[in-house]
DNA sequence: CTGTTAGCGCGTTCAC
DNA sequence: GTGAACGCGCTAACAG
């Protein structure tokens, strides 16, 4: 075992010419005669020579290859189908184009050692309000970065929706149908954040908005319950239980699909039937087969995916990127899971 | 814009101390004084200095990553809910032993480039038939790789169950809860595998399993129906809708979840109650929220990526490896879709 | 024990 | 078509 891999100087020594033919018979076969490149490229083929991408990435400062950045551990991360829709898109996009993907979780638990050993040519990432330190790191190195549904305090090139227009739509929509014993499931202040951020979280925006529609039917936040959780599909189930036990609403709403879906297997589990008993409403509009049925504010995944990642690639090739931010649009998709009070 | 980046020798310079003792500050504090080292790591803070990942990696001929080879585009591949778990746990055990994931989709339309070109020190594959170009790739490049749910006729260290133990569980339930009248929706013989393959396909191995199982019972293959068709929802409400055409069975086998949720969703649209009038027996056991309801074999998506995982990373990191080949356990999952005859 | 000198790795590219 | 330098961090060998 263990011959020692095959260089670019082997196939020069091997085939007469300089490391410099060789290098151009791979890269720009042009600067050399046809017969050398030929020649070149039989001996390199002869001695399997594979040039070495590290080196190859290192002589160019390239990678072809751009990071997801995951602000929490990926198994949380990646449980989340919104999150895997999107990533699907930014995927699709790299490949189109060439380049891979590589998830960065934090390294030991620090997000900024992550980026600071990530082997990419730049960043996108999701539902993280980057730090200042982060920023700084991504600055020295000098790469690019794309935030799809940041927070909106970094100053950064970033794709999302209007939030509190969506939530207030969301909620509307809930307050129209004639309910008024309502449960918001909020997502935790940090969970889509970073600590040091400054200016509106996600779920600051989305309340606002939240605010705003229970203003024009005469109501307060005060009027509502708030329960906070993690977006995951069990934390759903032990939030809509505390919210049977604690009063009766009639409607939940949700800052997630994925926990409006605990919430749905729990209310049954219960013996509620929805939208009979009680109405669910989601939001997100992930596109589980199972789950079309959730009544949702649908953002399209796809397209905040693809968007962030072609925003993100012109950049790193050094196109022109002269928005730096991207709306993507939302919409409310009647399920089934919300009952219109005022009959129907 | 654009100053330069700061390098190792900035920090040399500014420091007074060689790039040797810079290296060392970060790397092997011990190797030089304490004094030394505070120095220069506060000259190293002061002036912003990140070693640069690409340079480090291509010294140390390390990158602290592991590639997951895609067969298909990423587009399809991660719609995939099984993969989608099984990468979710491999980029666990990745985050755990500091190592990054990257996702290697075909490059130009060609395994072979994708592989040629990946900065990464192993690769874990899923059900791709590694073929004999591409794992000459590797043994040039000598990186390490880690087959999951392969077809077996490629000689890689290996995570997969045994196929037709777990099938002949499936179908034993299901004789055991009384059925007798019984029809196997078959997944095709080459949708999981690649199209040059010898030996058993995962079709045939689990077959064979049923076969057992029915002998048990002196019933054969042939007195049971057999029907076959892709790993998607759309084919399972397709297939169920044959099978209710055709005549009357108590019990559906399914060689895949997804298939049986489409089974199920057909069934339920003809009016059919699960599991009154007909059971549904699925196989794979996805974690999807609302499938768990489903009588399934579970094969753990967890454990298969896991396992893969940890072996990999210890063949990278030069660890032994004497089982070159691994089982992955699993079992009958009790759900609500398979009726009990003998009364419950 | 501290610190330095002098390469090394490998492909790319400038200047001739 | 080529020689030589380059990118940047790591480390063997060596000196004090």
């Amino acid at each position: 075992m263990g011959k020692k891999r095959v260089t670019i100087q082997d196939i020069a020594k091997q085939s007469g010419y300089s490391k410099t033919a060789v290098s151009f018979a791979f890269n720009s076969p042009d600067r050399i005669s046809k017969d050398a490149v030929e020649k070149i490229l039989k001996v390199a083929r002869d001695l399997d020579y594979i040039p070495d991408p590290t080196a190859r990435n290192f002589s160019l400062g390239r990678h072809m290859a751009i990071g997801f950045l995951v602000p929490q551990s990926t198994s949380i991360a990646l449980a989340n189908p919104y999150l895997q829709s999107v990533m699907r898109s930014i995927s699709s996009v790299c490949e189109e184009h060439g380049y891979m993907l590589t998830l960065i979780p934090p390294l030991h638990s620090s997000v900024s050692e992550a980026v600071k050993s990530a082997t990419v040519d730049g960043i996108i990432t999701m539902g993280l309000s980057v730090s200042k330190g982060v920023a700084d790191i991504l600055r020295r190195r000098m790469l690019s970065i794309v935030s799809i549904d940041g927070t909106g305090d970094d100053d950064l090139p970033s794709v999302s929706i209007d939030d509190t227009a969506a939530a207030e739509l969301q909620m509307r929509k809930v307050l129209e149908y004639g309910h008024r014993d309502i449960a918001v499931i909020s997502l935790p202040r940090a969970a889509y954040s970073d600590s040091s951020s400054r200016s509106l979280y996600l779920t600051e925006r989305r309340i606002k908005g939240y605010e705003k529609a229970l203003g024009e039917y005469g109501m307060k936040l005060s009027d509502i319950m708030i329960v906070q959780t993690d977006a995951t599909f069990a934390s759903g189930c032990k939030a809509m239980r505390k919210i049977m036990e604690e009063g009766k609403v009639t409607a939940i709403v949700s800052m997630s699909d994925i926990v409006a879906l605990g919430a749905w297997r729990a209310a049954r589990d219960e013996g509620f039937r929805v939208p009979d008993d009680i109405s669910i409403m989601g939001f997100d509009g992930i596109d589980d087969f199972t789950s079309k049925e959730l009544s949702t504010i649908v953002q399209s995944a796809e397209d905040k995916g693809r968007k962030g990642a072609e925003m993100l690639i012109a950049m790193i090739e050094g196109q022109e990127h002269p928005m730096t931010s991207v709306d993507v649009d939302f919409s409310f998709r009647e399920g089934k899971t919300l009952r219109n009070l005022y009959g129907y």
